[in-house]
DNA sequence: GCGCGTTATTGAGCGTTGCTCAACAAGCGA
DNA sequence: TCGCTTGTTGAGCAACGCTCAATAACGCGC
């Protein structure tokens, strides 16, 4: 009768706690593999539950890990569109747009380069990612009168901020953080003096 | 005794002509299907053999899928990076590039954006064909002394020409042709003349 | 045309994984 | 203690990746 010695969780959850310890779990899987990797069986097994339950809260693995990429979106945002200042916010942007890729490289490549379109439904939800991103950059420049033309233009400068933010984080010797910085923000104007 | 009436392939075909067969199926699906669906139930239905069969030219699912992101790649390499003149060259490698995606944007996007780095496997591949687009676009410029800051920008910088003329190739409208390709040269120059 | 070795091809079958469903039991109010 | 709600489970099915011994189609010498 001595159970639950060391217990993995507590049975009977109360079911908000129960999602949030499985998204939980499989974001911190999302960072030491990719996202098709992660699979009922092991979920269930680190959860310390059967595999049906997780049936319950989420109708099918899909959306299990939609639910997944959703709440890496949602770090994303937060640290790098929330509370942003009045004065040097295109630069403060990109500034915490490098650090979160200091830090966390594994989950943004996991979330948003990975997976980015082999279902369409993790494709909306890093398009729209990607969309307020570049809002936020326009919002940041001033320029709310986006023409489809500017959109695209900050939108590949924005691939070049990924591209070479991943690249650098990766390989940081390559060049200094400033230079990077000072490179990238440079470019963004040029683009914009190209667009008129 | 009246066998093979409309068979849809001969029977006990040699061996590299079946393996080019089976490539090629999956080519094709990978235009219509994320590679991760590709099935290998499927391409031997579509090929009329057994599944087996199959096994003895890939020795795995992952194997098979390599060998089409390979012969995907080599496709874009051959319509890009082959037989550049000796004058232009940056303009005719982005122009060949654009048409590539006019032409296959499906397929650009299932190979290189799509299933990016989920096997470290498929990265290597990408990654080899990005690096020798950049070393295309470098002899192009005649900088083949490029310093790793040099080809971080340049990677950079492909970035974008990948995102938006992607993003152009699903919207034409949002942009002249030859306004996109003059945007990109000018960002281009600019870009190398930022990392002097 | 007839054996005969080579080998492309197959069918049966196993383990894993996503998913369903009827049944169980833990908590809680009466 | 009874009984209701509901979080939880185990058995089981279908699809899929993969293996292996057996088969049959083709080429070759005669």
């Amino acid at each position: 009768m001595v159970r639950c010695v060391a217990a993995p969780s507590p049975r009977r959850l109360p079911p908000d706690e129960r999602r949030r310890q499985l998204v939980g779990i499989g974001l911190r899987m999302l960072t030491e593999r990719p996202i098709t990797e992660i699979t009922i069986d092991d979920v269930a097994r680190e959860a310390g539950i059967s595999r049906s339950l997780l049936f319950n809260y989420f109708p099918s693995k899909r959306e299990y890990h939609l639910a997944i990429i959703r709440a890496a979106a949602r770090r994303v945002r937060r640290q790098t569109l929330e509370d942003l200042p009045s004065e040097n916010r295109a630069a403060v942007m990109l500034d915490r747009f490098l650090a979160f890729l200091e830090r966390r490289r594994d989950l943004y490549l996991s979330v948003l380069r990975d997976v980015g379109g082999a279902d369409p439904d993790v494709a909306a939800i890093t398009a729209q990612l990607r969309g307020e991103i570049v809002d936020g950059a326009l919002a940041a420049l001033g320029r709310d009168d986006a023409s489809p033309a500017l959109r695209l233009a900050i939108s590949g400068w924005l691939a070049m901020v990924e591209d070479m933010g991943l690249a650098w984080a990766a390989a940081p010797s390559s060049m200094e953080r400033d230079a990077l910085v000072a490179l990238l923000l440079g470019v963004l104007d040029d683009v914009l003096g190209r667009v008129e």
